[in-house]
RNA sequence: GCCCUCGUAGCUCAGUUGGAUAGAGCAUCGGAUUUCUAAUCCGGUGGUCGCAGGUUCGAAUCCUGCCGAGGGCGCCA
């Protein structure tokens, strides 16, 4: 029914274009993990290990080596056994790679990877497209839903997360190979369109459509709210004029065509900026011929029954209140929608699960509305992410109380603010150039801000945290990724004839070997972000790396190195750059050569 | 009334199956620039993890109660 509002390939072609090598190497938790399960089950044959967690990973604290393992601990009760007698069993041997185990205190495994074999693993990513991720969602299709604003209301900052969160989750499923169906489940249906269908007809301002058309139906909207809460003629109004556009009446009809046309082409000018795209852009309204048939097969399925003339669900067994599947005066509400929502798209894209990004109201409502699905068969899995409502120092924000701060203005602000920084520090610069390292800091510096938070974090919205340019933010990493750049183009000036490739990686000094340790970690965080739907954990993790680099790139020299050693610190600069970039752009945010 | 989240340093926040001496950023104090981008780096100060019990080798994390904040609870989405 709608035009997509941005083509997908346009935006994600640099992501899914290009042909990945394909892994051959496991990720290191992956390869130390099977180590030790194998290890269990060689030393104690007889013991069902299955359901137990062995997971080998990251050490908490460097000076307990790189990788740890708790799990001793816990299955030695199981086995009757003493856990430090269980872990020198265990250390007995060791995996390849890894130079040595240790057993610490009540029974952790600390495992000390091999320098060398430490060194080979990054030179085989170094230079591939995915570094090392694996393609764990081959085959597998999700759906993904979010953003989802509502028709004829502005973006304001409270859209940012849905839209940020989901964006980037789509990107790391993609690049984990999944394929991903974006849809952007607009709300362009229901009963405010009564309400804003009688202010237009009474209160319009054609001028000012014109002008700006989502602030005009806003107003509209508003106006014509204000006056159905005291005047309740008007309500009645409102009611009739939403009962004649869900019958179809020809006037209301293209009312309505016309507030989402004017709405879609508002939305796209956001998502243009913000890089955003959906394969889809199926609103409400798209499944409203759907929604009698859902509610007949819950009919017949012996699942919904009358209750004060509605028609509800019971969910006594689940221990939920019982959910509306049809209103007294015979309209559908949002749970029916999403009902046929689901059912269409289990339908049509087979998919191994359907992902919502909403914000944390509405934990009740998918619960139920999930309950509900799995009763009339649908076996996908769903899964609801949400994340903590934003809110203003003083409170909560709305359309009617008139705080709302803008997507727009958001978003100018930090380009303003970052043209201001990148004027002072790089006035060498040509003014165009200046102006689209700005783009690209600033909104990086938004994004970031929001994706570097837990998603399930309540966030108080503050202009300095939200435009931060220094500390955890994606200036400071993006700035880490220039430098390396120059880097590079500086090497290859002075040593043009030279391919550091030709030369192997070698750790010697302590600061190489803790920056080799967390690149060699990108798989697996790539891979932990997404299972758990926390884009945080990429954040902090490419915060650590750039962090890890400052120091390397200022404690040791590069250029001036001697032969050999130049050449291995050029390509563990190299391989940094190359995590920071990918890393970012699985957030959505770009990584200038210059800032 | 019932349900769901949350409470960690002055501020903003991390904290992976329960794990080792609870970590960052900002702010603050001190130091680093003839050398690869100082939007940087090094160091210091700063915490009864809301309170009280419990579970166990081990609890910020799990359980119970209390205090405080936010959200939700059939005809809005």
């Amino acid at each position: 029914m709608f035009c997509a509002l941005v083509r997908r390939d346009a935006v994600y072609g640099a992501l899914t274009g290009g042909k990945y090598k394909k892994l051959k190497m496991k990720t290191l938790e992956h390869e130390l993990s099977g180590w030790m399960r194998a290890r269990f089950q060689t030393l104690f044959p007889d013991t069902d290990f299955s359901g137990v967690q062995m997971e080998v990973l990251p050490a908490t604290d460097e000076r307990f080596g790189d990788y740890q393992c708790n799990a001793v601990m816990g299955v030695a009760k199981r086995l009757k056994r003493a856990p430090v007698e269980v872990a020198k069993l265990l250390v007995a041997e060791c995996p390849a790679g890894v130079a040595r185990l240790e057993i610490a205190g009540p029974g952790f495994i600390n495992f000390h990877l091999d320098d060398a074999a430490l060194a080979r693993r990054l030179e085989e990513v170094q230079g591939t497209e995915r570094l090392g991720v694996p393609e764990i969602g081959h085959g597998k299709t999700v759906v993904l839903d979010y953003s989802s604003p509502n028709i004829a209301k502005p973006m304001h900052i409270g859209h940012i997360r849905s839209t940020v969160i989901g964006n980037a989750l789509d990107r790391l499923h993609r690049f984990l190979g999944y394929t991903v169906v974006a849809d952007n489940h607009l709300g362009d249906w229901g009963t405010q369109f009564g309400i804003l269908i009688l202010g237009y007809r009474n209160y319009l301002d054609a001028q000012a459509l014109k002008d700006d058309p989502i602030a005009e139906l806003e107003r509209l909207y508003v106006k014509s709210y204000e006056r159905s809460k005291e005047d309740e003629s008007w309500l009645h109004q409102a009611r009739a004029e939403l009962v004649k556009l869900q019958q179809g009446d020809a006037e209301n009809r293209a009312l309505w065509q016309q507030f989402v046309q004017l709405s879609l082409g508002e939305f796209a000018k956001i998502y243009a900026r913000l890089g955003v795209g959906f394969d889809l852009n199926r609103g409400e309204s798209f499944y409203n011929d759907q929604l009698a048939g859902v509610v007949e097969r819950l009919q017949a399925l012996g699942l919904a029954e009358e209750s004060e003339g509605a028609l509800v669900v019971k969910l006594d067994e689940e221990k939920l209140p019982l959910c509306l599947v049809r209103k007294s005066d015979g309209g559908f509400n949002y749970t029916t929608t999403d009902l046929a929502t689901v059912l269409s798209r289990a339908k049509e894209f087979s998919p191994d699960a359907v992902i919502y990004v909403t914000d944390e109201r509405q934990q009740l409502h998918f619960k139920q509305f999930f309950a509900v699905a799995r009763k009339m068969g649908v076996t996908t899995r769903l899964v609801h992410v949400w994340f903590g409502l934003m809110r203003l120092p003083e409170g909560t924000f709305s359309t009617r109380q008139g705080n709302v701060i803008k997507l727009e203005r958001l978003l100018d602000e930090a380009e303003s603010r970052a043209l201001a920084l990148v004027k002072a520090s790089s006035p060498e610069m040509d003014e165009a150039t200046q102006r689209e390292v700005a783009r690209a800091v600033g909104l990086g510096a938004v994004k970031y801000a929001d994706l570097s938070q837990n998603p399930q974090s309540l966030v108080t919205f503050s202009w300095d945290k939200a435009l931060a340019l220094d500390g955890n933010s994606a200036p400071y990493l993006q700035y880490a990724h220039a430098r390396i750049a120059s880097v590079r183009d500086k090497y290859r000036e002075q040593f043009g004839d030279r391919r550091p490739e030709d030369s192997p990686i070698v750790l010697g000094e302590a600061i190489e070997r803790r920056l080799a340790v967390r690149l060699a970690r990108f798989p697996d965080v790539v891979a932990r972000a997404t299972s758990v739907y926390k884009p945080n954990v990429l954040c902090e993790y490419l915060f650590e790396v750039a962090q890890v680099y400052s120091t390397f790139y200022q404690t040791v020299p590069f250029l001036k190195a001697e032969e050999g050693v130049r050449e291995s610190r050029v390509r563990l600069c190299d391989l940094t750059a190359s995590v920071l970039k990918r890393g970012l752009a699985l957030l959505g945010i770009e990584a200038p050569n210059r800032i």
